[in-house]
DNA sequence: AAAATATGTAATGTATAATTTACATAAGTA
DNA sequence: TACTTATGTAAATTATACATTACATATTTT
């Protein structure tokens, strides 16, 4: 299942590069950039850092409705 | 790093069994045991399904401030 | 034009989330 | 007493989050 979040908008935000952020929250800019286009399903831990770096509460980067999940069979 | 969050909270509120809070996210019972007991670190679209659930959002289950982090070293 | 920065992505490897099977205990119930 | 329900946990396996190395392109800067 496809894994939109707001990562890259509050990032772009924050004035960060992808290999900032990443750094700062301890994971490779590889890793950081599949998690923006929503290619991986990150840890809650890995999530909670995003959030710290970027100020923000894991509501406003990672809520998603129950209705708009993305199902693989939508893609 | 130990993972604390209030799904057994939550989930005694909506008078479920582990059993079958795990059935209706589609985890084992063992999966869930350990998530409460904060011995797994789940993925967020897990922790999405248990909000669901639980018709909570991921602050209100999920939310650690960053001070109340805890290390390995602190176990 | 050349060099540096920012991002995308693919292939392979490693760490760990999650499964499966199994056994244990406590508490309620027939 | 036996039987069921709810939970804890351990060992072995599988699936996948994340790392590493590498190469690509577009944009900016000198």
């Amino acid at each position: 299942m496809k894994n939109h979040n707001k990562v890259k908008i509050f990032r772009i935000e924050s004035e960060l590069t992808q290999k900032e952020l990443a750094s700062n929250v301890g994971v490779t800019r590889q890793t950081m950039s599949l998690i923006e286009k929503g290619e991986y399903n990150p840890t809650i831990n890995l999530c909670l850092k995003i959030c710290y770096q970027l100020n923000k509460t894991l509501d406003e980067i990672f809520w998603i409705d129950e209705g708009e999940i993305q199902h693989e069979t939508s893609k």
